[in-house]
DNA sequence: ACCTGAACACCGTTCAAGT
DNA sequence: ACCTGAACACCGTTCAAGT
């Protein structure tokens, strides 16, 4: 086989290569994934040098910043919109969605440095971010869904428009008395849902 | 006079430091407020540049980043708290409260630069914030006071959590099409204070 | 193919030196 | 008293050179 350079390199020394750069890989979002959770604005070079690797090779992986917390987030998002179907197997619509809600905010705030190195510079509108928040939309819509099938919320109001509401949550204290706010919120929201 | 380093100093030549003081922190203000409404991320230095001063002299008048944001806030911020009062000399509570609400959304969009240049790195949860926010806090509260009073909202939530249930707001796009997910996101929490 | 790390243009912040 | 701007330690990002 040749490479890019035309040099001689045999398949089997392909094959390790290949293995090792997906070893570099998802050691980089280990290593990241502590790293930004801790601070979400550590720079990408002590990210690289916590991880014993080349700036470069980060950069080759993960061309941006928000490609590599992407791809930390995708895999808690699924998580999270999986904990919906479950809540729903197990208890009654209204039951699921307050409960999911409290997940949810539990998540927000361990998650508080992670989400926020998701925002581009300042705020968290970009295709990115609502990709990877597609899959928790779709899975309130379907707590929305059970709870409008027992007239426990009312039609006119879609689960971005409770994402949008719940919004405030990224902007609370993790460190501090968050619990009774997050609550008080999920009141007022549930309420005008009903 | 004596000045601090023991040079002879006329008390003319203090006042008239002390006004080019005055006038250069002015200046700075009105600088970094066109720079930073245009792009929350823009660097001191390129502030002070663009002013046509030393970045010593910026520091020297705001020592932080945050001092600055600050300061260019609490103006905007007075002004928003008197257009509830306003509102509510005019108008029947519950349509002043949802017509200040509007004004909120406005305020937010236009301002959303400065806005999102008060988060402390990510997020917004900071003495200065809040303090900044208090006069709104108020307003809001005033709101409330009159809406109750002829019923139209229920006890138990606070000017905060409507604050929080709001929040969403900073992460509208305001070059989108803001207007249409606001005013749900108004009826949703106007519905739940209800 | 994959990785390295020096190099570049920037940033925030400080502080000796000027008036 | 007030202002300047060089200097420092950093940052994100690129890219020639190594294996």
């Amino acid at each position: 086989m040749v490479s890019a350079k035309g040099l001689w390199v045999s398949n089997e020394r392909v094959e390790q290569l290949h293995a090792q750069a997906a070893r570099t890989r998802s050691h980089l979002l280990e290593v990241a994934g502590v790293a930004l959770s801790t601070d979400s604005a550590v720079s990408l070079n002590a990210i690289a040098k916590s991880a014993g690797v080349g700036i470069g090779t980060l950069y080759r992986h993960f061309p941006t910043r928000e490609d590599l917390v992407f791809e930390l987030y995708r895999g808690e998002v699924r998580e999270l919109a999986g904990a919906a179907d479950a809540l729903l197997g197990e208890l009654a619509p209204g039951e699921a969605l307050r409960r999911w809600l409290d997940r949810y905010a539990d998540y927000v705030m361990a998650k508080a440095g992670l989400v926020s190195a998701l925002r581009t510079g300042t705020t968290v509108h970009g295709r990115l971010a609502q990709q990877a928040y597609a899959p928790v939309s779709a899975a309130i819509e379907r707590l929305l869904a059970a709870n409008r099938g027992i007239g426990g919320v009312r039609t006119g109001f879609t689960a971005d428009d409770l994402l949008l509401a719940t919004d405030g949550l990224y902007n609370l204290d993790p460190a501090g008395d968050w619990r009774p706010r997050a609550a008080r919120l999920f009141d007022l929201v549930l309420a005008g849902l009903r």
